[in-house]
DNA sequence: CAACATATCTTGCGTAACAAGGTATTTAGG
DNA sequence: CCTAAATACCTTGTTACGCAAGATATGTTG
């Protein structure tokens, strides 16, 4: 039995759905509030009702480029009970990115929506 | 000059947030009516005024992949001048299909609207 | 000390959009 | 007739990213 046949063809829609769109909401996140990568997972998940969820192994390659990219500081935080932390801060830098990522996807979506408003042919 | 000094850098961008979408975009197209590739390209343009643009070399495999999923249909057509067209028709399939992604497009892009709209920290 | 929880990080895979280049057919111009 | 341009379709290689799976390290608890 295929993938097809059993109707999961549609399991890897939404991830593709999602590319190019994670920057953007690591960025709005940390918008928030500092926080680290666990942190994160947990918020989005939450702020979104399970509806974009994002694996710990997804989110550290992105917080890797965001640090690259001058987006974010980074800093290592031990608390008094538990496992040493890496906090992630938001820069100026990555405040403007954040807007700039925000009117892009806004945008995306927009022509988007205006597109598939077009009537369809008529039977 | 670099690519970020110009204010390139986004380039890249929107072809992450055109991924997933591309299918459902060409489903919708061919909604209105039989078309061949050329066509489709055209009237994407048309329809976003340029906001969702594609090239043929990217249009082709999608088609292709459509044909094989059985959502659409295909048939050679030689028009009185000109070269020979391939003309593209949804099937029953490719219409349930095109529902079942505007529905997954609509739900993930709700997500996103609600996601942003969370209050940022006040400064 | 064993088992579990918390937290970070790495590797390999699959896929999709695209640029670039290629082919075939038709039409137009000289 | 020959060449050039236009139309249309197709293929190849590159690149990037999301993710599953697993590795590591530290801390807690019974």
């Amino acid at each position: 039995m295929t993938d097809s046949e059993r109707g999961e063809e549609r399991k890897g829609i939404e991830r593709e759905l999602k590319r190019g769109s994670l920057e953007l909401i690591v960025l709005h996140l940390l918008a928030q509030g500092e926080a680290y990568g666990y942190e994160i997972v947990a918020k989005l998940t939450a702020q979104t009702n399970g509806a974009l969820e994002v694996t710990d192994g997804t989110l550290y390659p992105v917080l890797y480029r965001l640090e690259r990219a001058g987006s974010v500081t980074v800093r290592w935080e031990t608390p008094e009970r538990g496992v040493p932390r890496k906090y992630y801060r938001l820069t100026d830098a990555g405040r403007k990115e954040l807007e700039q990522l925000e009117h892009e996807w806004t945008t995306f979506a927009k022509a988007m929506a205006k597109l598939l408003r077009q009537d369809r042919e008529p039977r």
